[in-house]
DNA sequence: GTGGTCTAGACCACT
DNA sequence: GTGGTCTAGACCACA
């Protein structure tokens, strides 16, 4: 499914947040069908089941997940959210940093404007929009 | 020179990192002048030597300032710093990824192209270019 | 009859009581009218028997429900429960604990007393009241 | 500080964060106070510290309380919360099930409506409003 | 078999 | 000493 970096300095439950959060956003996994087991991944990423619960709790409050008592988690449709000013304000957070980083990097304004526009443009062709 | 925030879940000598690079790469501290001692920032900042001391280290090491024995920490220059392709194209993976959350969330593609130029506009004013 | 939610973190079989303690305290069964059959009830919510069996458990030791042995489960008159004041002091009691946390949250007296004007004219409409 | 009841059908983690956010709610715990750390209160309840930190963490979700790195828990000012609807929300649910479960109870309509007046004008007394 | 909770430890970074 | 993370188990209710 995916690869943990144990050497990373994201602990081990936000890289397994990122990871399936990223396979959901991008639609590697389909709405509503069903995500591993919290023991099954456990064992696949040689971790601790509850780590990996630690992430799904985490999704799941975020909205990505849903659990169904007994049967297992679950993607959520995108439909099914509202849209959550929180979340927006959260992730849009995460982009300014990493702009920020990109000036550290050394990269010009104008090179990190071409770059946010050419991400604009070419996220929505994979990424699809809401109109 | 700058405020801490202790109840920031980012460890204290992270935030002096991230306030030093914000200042030098903004310009607000000239390419070899002083920086202050790390006794003297950590009087003013009203925390441990040692929290400083690894702050100075981790911005020698990413080569945002240079030391020299005896006489104290000074300011790299820009041009020193080559741009390093490799951290732009990781960076600029982050955003796109970032971005595809925005639009999973259900934001829709004239917000997310809103909310990128705001940051391209607005990071640019506090976090500077390179020209 | 009426629907479950499976994605939410109450047990089914706690659904089950809340939504026929529903019915019953609305006036939608009339006392002494019979329920549909645990084998019935639980085909047409798709749930196993066994599920359904707990909840009816529960309601008849709650008092809102009765079996007859070969005939099946019917719906107590109201008059037969006497109104417990302390399970009614205990659940005032809650429901000022929450109204407390409302204000600390920041909502206004007068926000708060909306609330609980709105709360007491929707719920009467759907929850019912004795007379 | 308070105790647990370990027959109750509320988890224990869910009963520490009850407990904890009645204390600062009705302001017996002050604002920018100290808690107890998750070792000492853990040992005081007899639980685990997992359990309380669990506790603690979802307290810090929902606003209530801070924590500072090699420092230890600490109660949030109500006036640094901007107004957060979600919690609204949960509250306001919170009150209509118990509601809901004073009808089940057997009160009459015109008894909520008297219970939930008294609660509106009698909590403002302790707990206080914005202005 | 599923997720949810809990225990009794351990190690880490930071103050 | 503080909180944050993680492990390797265990038990529970539920389906």
């Amino acid at each position: 499914m995916f690869q943990l970096d144990l050497r990373s300095h994201l602990s081990i439950y936000e890289q397994v947040i990122d990871n399936i959060k990223e396979l959901i956003v991008c639609g590697a996994i389909e709405a509503d069908s069903k995500l591993p087991s919290v023991r099954d991944l456990s064992k696949v990423l040689a971790v601790n089941p509850n780590t990996v619960q630690k992430s799904f709790k985490e999704l799941e409050r975020q909205g990505f997940i849903y659990t169904v008592a007994g049967k297992g988690t679950f993607v959520c449709k995108r439909d099914e959210k509202e849209v959550d000013q929180e979340s927006i304000d959260r992730v849009t957070g995460l982009i300014e940093q990493n702009v920020r980083e990109l000036y550290f990097i050394g990269v010009s304004r104008n090179e990190v404007e071409e770059i946010l526009m050419g991400i604009a443009k070419n996220s929505f062709k994979t990424g699809g929009g809401k109109k």
